[in-house]
DNA sequence: CGTATTCTTGACCAACGTCAAGAATTGTGG
DNA sequence: CCACAATTCTTGACGTTGGTCAAGAATACG
């Protein structure tokens, strides 16, 4: 429980079996630490190696010349960032630590040897990429024909079922570091307005945000209001789920 | 020039030459032909092939249940759809063809095959879904934080920069089968929005659209409008742009 | 040549943005 | 544990982008 390694295991929910002890005993791996707000790898930079999330929450954003900023993905515990990005020449992008984080680095040789021994870990490494097509593509739809209120719960519930999978809620709560300028930056509206879409919420009673921590009350609800539909996570796959107290 | 492969091998501009060859040549390839706003495969089918489209256009799309519809993505000629998507249990939304369109099916076997045998082939393919990825990612950059006018300029850039990585323009313009409603539920707005909004660009003289034809004097114009810069298309890792004329 | 689709326009309205300032919360050093 | 500064949250007044509804004009198509 205290080590890296066993941390990192009980994370890799999303990974098949096989994958796990492989990641898991690679004796390769390195460790690095960023604290919240510090860039991991900034758009212009060559990337060189994949990296797994073990704690903390990384983000994904772009800014554009006037200083427009958006955040454009959720990287969460147990999540590999840039699986076989080193493909490409320079990052479109940039990567940041928005709590501080713990992740270790994969190289490409690394990944290539263990691709080789362990075949079934490039299919869990596709699947986890066609899952973030997948929401990267449920995000474009989330701005494109979603109202507001309908957007932030859209996000909430996206982030309460990644969290469940990886066994990191408690009942009805989860960890919400994003701030309402955050939730602005990754829902396309302003802070006034997500404040505001935020109270509508809070007084239909679907949510409550206090100490950093978002509680649904009613999961069922805040989906209906959401027009939310998970099928796009593809969680049925691993059938890994792991629920806190009833698993 | 007049047969199936050979118009294919044209368009494998996106992947490497040891690609072409191995795809070109597989025998297991079947052909099959769609009419405009035919559905390709549905939300909720079972994925079994993977497509490379040989002409035409296609398009991801996905709908709310109160009728909204958002396009995610356009397939054009050269463009493999669901790269291993059949890992996945069930289409998340749903590929449509947008003209006429004629494509090719890979099974999960041929496939295997072909990476086994060329192992460049796996490369091309992660390249090739690390695009689309970066794609969504700016198609999301695009709803959250242009303006009206910017995103459908931008829009008009992407769809130009890929065709002509691909030889299918012609000196300044290129084609252009997306209806002003599909402009609109490509861009989250609505089709009166967009009207308006093309009369801008067209005003300032940065298109015409004339004949489903979309042409555009300046580009580097365009780019500045749309605040587009084409990086998120890592079309330099080919090198194998193809500009019709001087190549 | 007629019908369906697509485009265009006008009048009006709602969702969301801007600006600004004060309250609450968080974090840090003494 | 407190004091103080920095963030973050909240609220108000008002402006703008883009949505709605509706109807006529222009194109595309069989």
């Amino acid at each position: 429980m205290g080590n890296i390694h066993s941390r990192k295991l009980e994370h890799f929910t999303q990974l098949s079996p096989a994958s796990k002890i492989a990641l898991s005993t690679l004796a390769s791996n390195r460790v690095c630490h960023y604290g919240a707000h510090e860039d991991i790898i900034r758009e212009g930079d060559r990337p060189h190696v994949m990296r797994l999330i073990l704690s903390g929450w990384a983000y994904r954003y772009k800014q554009l010349y006037d200083g427009r900023r958006q955040i454009l993905a959720l990287c969460l515990p147990g999540n590999l960032c840039d699986h076989n990005v080193f493909i490409l020449r320079e990052m479109d992008h940039t990567l940041g630590a928005l709590t501080p984080v713990t992740l270790t680095e994969i190289t490409p040789a690394a990944l290539h040897a263990l691709t080789l021994a362990h075949p079934c870990i490039a299919q869990a490494l596709w699947w986890e990429t066609l899952v973030n097509v997948a929401t990267q593509r449920e995000w474009t739809t989330n701005m494109g024909c979603r109202y507001a209120v309908e957007r932030l719960a859209h996000l909430f519930c996206e982030i309460f079922y990644r969290l469940r999978s990886v066994g990191l809620i408690e009942d009805t709560s989860c960890p919400m570091p994003l701030t309402q300028s955050d939730l602005a930056d990754t829902t396309g509206m302003t802070t006034v307005h997500v404040n505001r879409s935020l109270q509508e919420l809070r007084t239909k009673r679907l949510i409550t945000i206090k100490h950093r921590r978002l509680t649904i009350p009613d999961l069922a609800a805040l989906e209906r209001r959401a027009l939310f539909s998970p099928s796009y996570l593809h969680l049925n796959h691993t059938g890994q789920r792991r629920d806190t107290k009833e698993g």
